[in-house]
RNA sequence: GGAGAGGUGGCCGAGUGGUCGAAGGCGCAGCACUGGAAAUGCUGUAACGGGGUGACCCGUUCGAGGGUUCGAAUCCCUCCCUCUCCGCCA
C-alpha cells in the first residue's frame, strides 16, 4: 500500500514534468518552423529548461520504475482472494463433499486388480519400456491401451462440442509471458519442464495456452461467453512428490488431458461455473463410474482460484476416490494478469472477464477408473456403452 | 540457420529529426440529394489510462525494450514477428 501511494505520486510528478518537456519541444519546433535563429539566444533558452527538466525527469523515471518493478514482483506473489463461500480450512482434510453419484456402480468384487497390474497383463500399459525410453513416471500404451486413450479423447471432446465448447488444438510449448499470464509463473516454475534454448515451457495443463489466446486483448461483450474444449498432452515434473502414486497412471510427467475453458463477463461466471462443473460430470455420468465432488477450503484451494470444486472418481484398487478433474472459478485474477478485458457496447471504459477451467478429464486418470471398475471376474475389461462406437468391440 | 525486405489508425498506405497522433484512400457514422435506395457531395471518425456532470483537459502509444536529442514514426543498439530467396527438415 504504501509503496502503491509512492508510486502514484511519482507518477503524477513525472507526468507534470513531462507534459511541460512536451510543452518546450513544440515551442522550440514552433518557433524555428516560424523562422526564428535555431542558434539564438531566445531557443538557447529554451533549451536549457528542457535540459533541466531531463535531468530532473532522468531521476524520477528510474525511480518510478523500480518501484513499479517491485510493487508488481510482490503482487505476482500474491494468491487469489478466495470467494466469501468457499470453505474455511487449513488442509485437504476439510475439503467439503458436496455430491455424490453412483454407489450402484461401485464394484463388489474382492479380486479387483490395480489398473497397472491389469493393464501390464494385457499387454495394454508397457511402463518398463517407457522408462528406458524417458525416465520412470512415463508410460507406453500398447494396443487396445492406445485406442482406449484416443477413443476417450474423442468420446470427451465430441460431448463437450455437443454441450457448447469450440474446440481448440493450442501450441504445448508455451513462453513465460504465457505462463505469467496464469498464474503457473513466478511460483511454480519448478512445477514445469523448460526448454534450455529457448523462453518456450511444456504446458502443465491447456488452461495455460488457451487463456492466453485472449492476452492483452479487448473483447466485445457480444463475443463473450467464450467456451473452449481442448485435447492436449500436458507435462509436469511433479516436483516434491517423490514416492507418491509412483506406480500407475495416476501421477505421470506427461498425460493427457481434456480441458474445459471459459472467458465470461462478471455477472455470470458463478453460473458458468456450475455448468462447467456439470459438464465434467456428464463424462463420468456417461462411462457409468462413481464419483463425488469435493468443494475445495481455503487451505487447499490452488493459487489462481477464487472457488474450486474437485471431481474424484472411485479407484477400487485403492478403496478411495481420487481426483480427476478440477474446476475453478479464477474471477478476475487470471484477467488482470493476463490483461484480458471487455468492452460493453454503450459504455465508457473497460472491464476484466473472468476466467474459469476444469478439466473434462483426466484421460490417463479415467483410463485407470475404467480398468478398474470395469473389471470382468475372468480378468477382461468390459468396454463402457459409450466408448464402443468409438472402440469398436465391446471386452478387452 | 544464411541473405534481403518489412512491421504506421478497423483495413490499405504516405511519412527519414520539429507546429505529426500522423497525408491520402477504403470502411464506418451523420447530414444533403431521392418516392425510397444506389451513385454523388459535405462533415465527422485511433486506442488505452487518468481527471471533469459536461464541452473538454492531461498522459501514454507508429512491433517491444533501451540509447542519441531540447524534440524520434523518422537516427543508433538489442530482441520479437511477417514476407521473399537459399539451406535443412517431419
Amino acid at each position: 500500500m504504501e509503496l502503491d501511494r509512492a508510486s502514484r505520486e511519482l507518477e503524477s510528478n513525472r507526468s507534470q514534468l513531462s507534459a511541460r518537456s512536451n510543452e518546450i519541444g513544440k515551442l522550440i519546433g514552433k518557433k524555428i518552423g516560424g523562422g526564428c535563429d535555431p542558434k539564438g539566444e531566445e531557443i538557447a533558452q529554451l533549451k536549457n529548461e528542457g535540459n533541466e527538466i531531463k535531468i530532473k525527469l532522468s531521476k524520477l523515471e528510474p525511480q518510478e520504475k523500480a518501484l513499479k518493478a517491485k510493487i508488481e514482483a510482490l503482487l505476482l506473489e500474491l494468491p487469489n482472494l478466495p470467494d466469501d463461500s468457499t470453505p474455511l480450512g487449513k488442509s485437504e482434510d476439510d475439503n467439503v463433499e458436496i455430491k455424490r453419484w453412483g454407489d450402484e456402480y461401485i464394484p463388489d468384487n474382492q479380486n479387483i486388480l490395480p489398473h497397472w497390474e491389469i493393464g501390464e497383463k494385457l499387454g495394454i500399459l508397457d511402463f518398463k519400456r517407457a522408462v528406458k525410453v524417458a525416465q520412470s513416471r512415463f508410460v507406453n500404451l500398447v494396443g487396445a491401451g492406445a485406442a482406449l486413450e484416443r477413443a476417450l479423447i474423442s468420446f470427451m471432446l465430441d460431448t463437450q462440442i455437443d454441450a457448447g465448447y469450440t474446440e481448440v488444438m493450442p501450441p504445448v510449448l508455451i513462453n513465460s509471458d504465457s505462463l505469467q499470464g496464469t498464474s503457473q509463473l513466478p511460483k511454480f516454475a519448478e512445477d514445469s519442464f523448460k526448454c534450455s534454448n529457448d523462453d518456450l515451457w511444456l504446458t502443465p495443463t491447456a488452461e495455460v495456452p488457451i487463456t492466453n489466446l485472449y492476452r492483452d486483448e479487448i473483447l466485445e461483450d457480444t463475443e463473450l461467453p467464450i467456451r473452449h474444449c481442448a485435447y492436449t498432452p500436458c507435462f509436469r515434473r511433479e516436483a516434491g512428490s517423490a514416492g507418491r502414486d509412483t506406480r500407475g497412471l495416476i501421477r505421470l510427467h506427461q498425460f493427457n488431458k481434456v480441458e474445459l475453458v471459459k472467458v465470461v463477463v462478471p455477472e455470470t461466471s458463478e453460473a458458468e461455473h456450475q455448468t462447467l462443473v456439470e459438464n465434467a460430470e456428464a463424462i463420468l455420468r456417461a462411462l457409468k463410474l462413481p464419483y463425488r465432488i469435493l468443494e475445495l477450503c481455503t487451505g487447499d484451494i490452488g493459487f489462481g482460484a477464487a472457488k474450486c470444486y474437485d471431481l474424484e472418481v472411485w479407484l477400487p484398487s485403492a478403496g478411495m476416490y481420487r481426483e480427476i478433474s478440477s474446476c475453478s472459478n479464477c474471477r478476475d485474477f487470471q484477467a488482470r494478469r493476463a490483461d484480458i478485458r471487455f468492452k460493453q457496447a454503450g459504455k465508457k471504459g473497460t472491464q476484466y472477464v473472468h476466467t474459469l477451467n476444469g478439466s473434462g478429464l483426466a484421460v490417463g486418470r479415467t483410463m485407470a477408473a475404467i480398468l478398474e471398475n470395469y473389471q470382468q471376474p475372468d480378468g477382461t475389461i468390459k468396454v463402457p456403452d459409450v466408448l464402443q462406437p468409438y472402440l469398436k468391440r465391446e471386452v478387452l
